[in-house]
DNA sequence: CGAAATTGGTATCAGATGTTACTATTTTCT
DNA sequence: AGAAAATAGTAACATCTGATACCAATTTCG
């Protein structure tokens, strides 16, 4: 199961997070814990796009893919967002209904939808990402430049065991 | 916003996880990976208990903390598992219908009551946790020592910053 | 070609979740 | 003491979310 190559004794994860005997701390197993941080950092961001500017999680999700992609079939914002499809449709139609997005047909394909931020979606996502990345600068600032690296490494490696 | 002490320079928390100029990549932005990274550990970690044991996350929670504390005030479930009182009261009554868990008044405080594990909840407590507890080992097992001493207080380290 | 299968998207219904308001009990304050 | 406020827990309603089934357009293949 993805064993990384690096040379590790038996400690290994134990100190700080692991377990030890057949006890469950809930305050110190790592899946509560990571699952109530990404709560809290949720909950941070969602001040910035949800209280300021109403939009659902989903749909803030799907704005910050139309910010950079100007135009996308709706069946790519699934795996770009980790939204299924269902979820997608949810979002794209709540943007369209408060003219942030706007939705047409593919000429080649009239099954599918193409999508594309309106004016005002666009005004309203280069008023949006300047607070949702000094959110982001602001908590990534309390970690030195060392934490920052092995954290994103971290992640990276944990995900990849997941997958 | 609590600095820590240690020395950085400007490039800070830069390399690997934060962003440039005014463009938000949402792959890259942390409180997205972060929550991606979360609901997959929680999906891995509810395989136990939920697809084996048909318990839903909030009473696994609950469950966790009566196996710990053996008898204890349903007000006090709430801020030891990070869920409202609400989500308690449904938890316990989910636990108290199938046989896992018995409620009865306090003595001295009509209002309250005090749940427990019943035998069976017991039993079934033991037979969880060291699935759960494989499931931690597993997923601290791809990371180094060192990478899961920082881990841990990177974790401690934000969710300061975040409360 | 044309029936069958596939794909993109949505309606619809069921179950989960959040919110508000309410009951019962206890505490506070005059 | 006893009215008013606070506390523990839940009912009831509104909303969100997830799963299934469905429609329309396209592709596949006999």
């Amino acid at each position: 199961m993805g064993r990384s190559g690096e040379a590790r004794d038996r400690e290994t994860a134990g100190r700080g997070t692991a377990q030890d005997g057949g006890e469950l701390e809930l305050q110190q197993y790592f899946p509560y814990r990571l699952a109530r941080l990404a709560e809290q950092v949720s909950l941070a961001v969602a001040e910035v796009y949800s209280e300021r500017f109403a939009l659902t999680r989903q749909e803030w999700r799907v704005l910050a893919i139309l910010g950079v992609r100007p135009e996308i079939a709706t069946k790519e914002i699934g795996p770009l967002t980790t939204l299924d499809k269902m979820q997608v449709s949810r979002a794209v139609q709540g943007l369209e209904s408060r003219g942030i997005a706007s939705r047409k047909h593919h000429a080649g394909d009239r099954r599918e939808l193409i999508v594309a931020l309106t004016p005002a979606g666009r005004a309203l996502y280069r008023k949006i990402v300047p607070f949702a990345l000094a959110r982001e600068a602001e908590l990534l600032g309390v970690l030195t430049a060392e934490e920052a690296k092995v954290l994103d490494r971290v992640m990276h490696k944990l995900s990849a065991a997941l997958s």
